[in-house]
DNA sequence: TCCGAAATTGGTATGATCTGCCAAAATCAG
DNA sequence: CTGATTTTGGCAGATCATACCAATTTCGGA
């Protein structure tokens, strides 16, 4: 899957669908400045080479009453691959891990867990976490709000 | 802006959705068993009332030179309402930061930022971060590695 | 149980959009 | 300057979204 260099008007494009990817293609031609055609062109070979991994829509977790976010840190026994790669193959089994990053410093693994209460996330607690072999110490860390949250990576920095 | 009950079918349109945001109403009337006219009308309906909150495009962030996330913990001098206003009002002006939440336990704020490299992440902490009036305490916990970043609410386990 | 109002559904016609092709223009190397 | 490659713009057919209307279902009150 290779990625091949973007130029100005890739960027804006990537720009403009993290904002909107419903946008019409007629509409994200113009604002580039370019002719539908070759816009829906480079549209498709940006999908096609993977730099547009998908398009999703965003769901307001109050809506769904799924509002409580909780930061796990996770600490394995002993960082061998096979542990790592185990637990890596859990946490994507898991649909309220939202996010997973391998850190590091001490901890070896944060998690974003979505759950609709802290009896939910007990039981993901009790039922999924604890339950993985070579976990030596779980942090629960809860938040009450979440102030930003935004899946646009921040592109005008490298406009040309 | 209301948030009225969500049905089976609504849910089952919201995960679908959440998959991939650009499904033709055709197809995603088939799979919740409707026809396209009511199926599109349930859509509307969830876009204006919020539950479903915008359409985005995901990129890679190495295609763009993004891959290092940080996670900062940020403890204030004292948590009185102006000085969180003030600083969440400075978060959500920097495009770096793509989520913030405010937190329990001793850190009062925990941020992701995203930056192409250790350096930028530099300037980010000296220009910006560092900045703001009652910042107390900076930690700052690198990212080695994504192993799960999803947008998608887990709705599953709700499903009547 | 029955009735009637309200909400939801399915179908259709219209307009907009996407998509695949071809020629023209721009870009680049030699 | 020339020729090849890449990118662009426009056009035609197919697909899709949208706005209506009639038919069905749902639900509360009598």
């Amino acid at each position: 899957m290779p990625k091949p260099d973007l130029d100005r008007i890739d960027r804006n494009i990537l720009a403009l669908l993290q904002q909107d990817g419903r946008m019409a293609n007629s509409d994200l031609s113009q604002r580039v400045g370019l002719s539908p055609s070759p816009c829906l062109r480079r549209v498709k070979a940006l999908e096609e080479t993977g730099v547009i991994r998908n398009y999703v829509a965003l769901v307001d977790p109050a809506a769904v009453d799924l509002s409580v976010s909780v930061f796990v840190s996770v600490t394995l026994e002993r960082q061998v691959e096979e542990r790592l790669d185990a637990f890596e193959a859990a946490v994507v089994r898991w649909p309220e891990v939202l996010e997973c990053y391998l850190m590091t410093g001490e901890a070896d693994y944060l998690l974003r867990v979505v759950v609709p209460d802290l009896a939910a996330y007990e039981r993901f607690l009790k039922d999924h976490l604890t339950r993985v072999p070579g976990v030596a110490s779980i942090k629960s860390s809860f938040a009450l709000k979440q102030v930003r949250y935004n899946t646009a990576l921040p592109l005008g920095h490298l406009a040309d």
